[in-house]
DNA sequence: ATAAACCATTACCTTAGGTCAAGGTCAAGC
DNA sequence: GCTTGACCTTGACCTAAGGTAATGGTTTAT
């Protein structure tokens, strides 16, 4: 069970075609098929069609929306907050809009020339990028290094869903190596995991952003001083996230 | 003496690429060219430029504001009467976005989960298109014939700079003759006239819709009733509006 | 069993510009 | 008079987010 396109499509007011281009782009892809191909989705892809559809709202260009829900440190409620906040931010905008489009009825009716300038304020499209800088800054703080991280955004843009595919199978296969390791005990000094850790380096310098072992070594700080990150760990096996970053550091040390 | 692309682009808020192409789709064709070709825009082309952004901001597609703005019906105070209802309107379609999204959230803190359906009420993208239908109907009542404005439409869509020139100049043409002889005080049956009228159904055949006697005969019974046809024409000669129907309704006697 | 409704993929098309590239024009300073 | 930099021109190519077919498989209702 769970849902046809046809279904989602009528929940959510959106077009057959937007579902499957979703799915290709890897930005909603259904949580199942049938044996026929039929695309099944889950009610949590429903709800990430909803995160979807208001930061689409908001004019986020679709891959930066895929970048964003893609990354670890997204949080739903943080993400909720920032687009009511926006949302209402168009209301005033329209709302302001409104008025001056009665204003100029008004100078044209009482006959008046209205000066030029006042004639297009509040049209100012810049305000609206201002929504994805904010969102960008936000996180960027977070991520610390921006040149890493435009690097990142710039990469992983054109990723297709193959591209997402082979990386989250990667980065999973990583992890449940890493768990493994951490399951059985095994010090964060042992070679298996430092091997661990090397391919991981490597991987994110492949896949995102060039990534030497300093950069990781801050990486492995996030992962126990960031909550998000060691939620997010911490779900796999309690305290990996604090065993990776001992992993990682020594690592750092050994260069 | 006028704006220059430039100029214009820091006024209005846009860039210089949309302009040059508003020129190319013949949207906004700026008045003037100096001697090395530089655009220059009059103070007129300057608020018809507020008048596109206005429709643009409700989302009506370039090609159709040209129709609009080309349309002698065109009349400015009911566009903008129009545009500050629906720019309201969706100041609040923005505010009941804005709502969803902290009740989404409530939601999500208080861990109870959402009905599905009420996760998209207000998305509807539905109610955004409605906008286009409303001003659309308001044109199409005028009109009349539904079949017509349709065929009107899907022709002149594609039309390009070039062509709506040549349209333009064509019409002008047989307004000029036609005045020329009202003027003269030739009647309305005579030949000459019934030539001209004859011209124009067959011009608007070709380049509008399919227009038998029978259509032309109910355009000019508008132009007599509607006031803003009435003042469109009298503007060239006070009376002409009503001296190109009679020759119209003479002509449809005659087949 | 067969029609109607639903699903799949592939392929081509559209809108409203963004982004160079290559070159003409104009006012200012030397 | 010459150059430099700011501003203008056209042209060509590119993109995002789907729309619209065309063609064919699947499910369900009668």
């Amino acid at each position: 069970m769970g849902y046809t396109v046809n279904q989602v499509a009528q929940l959510a007011g959106v077009t057959l075609r937007t579902l499957r281009y979703y799915d290709k782009i890897g930005l909603l892809t259904p949580h199942t098929r049938t044996e026929a191909g039929y695309r099944i989705y889950s009610p949590a892809d429903v709800e990430k069609l909803q995160q979807i559809l208001f930061f689409r709202e908001l004019d986020f260009p679709l891959a930066r929306i895929n970048e964003i829900l893609n990354n670890p440190l997204f949080d739903r409620r943080d993400a909720l907050k920032m687009q009511a906040e926006h949302l209402e931010k168009r209301a005033a905008r329209y709302r302001k809009l409104s008025q001056l489009a009665r204003e100029t009825l008004r100078n044209l009716e009482g006959g008046n020339k209205m000066d030029k300038k006042d004639m297009f304020e509040g049209f100012d499209y810049d305000q609206m990028l201002e929504e994805q800088k904010q969102y960008e800054d936000e996180v960027k703080e977070r991520w610390g290094n921006t040149e890493a991280y435009k690097e990142s955004m710039s990469k992983t843009a054109r990723y297709t869903k193959e591209d997402w595919e082979r990386i989250n199978e990667v980065q999973m296969q990583n992890l449940k190596d890493l768990c493994g390791l951490y399951n059985a005990k095994v010090p964060h000094d042992d070679p298996r995991v430092q091997e661990v850790v090397d391919r991981s380096r490597k991987f994110i310098s492949d896949n995102f952003y060039e990534c030497p072992p300093e950069a990781l070594g801050c990486l492995g700080q996030m992962y126990v001083t960031d909550e998000r990150f060691t939620a997010y760990y911490d779900k796999f096996a309690p305290g990996l996230a604090s065993y990776y970053n001992d992993a990682i550091q020594y690592y750092c040390t050994k260069k």
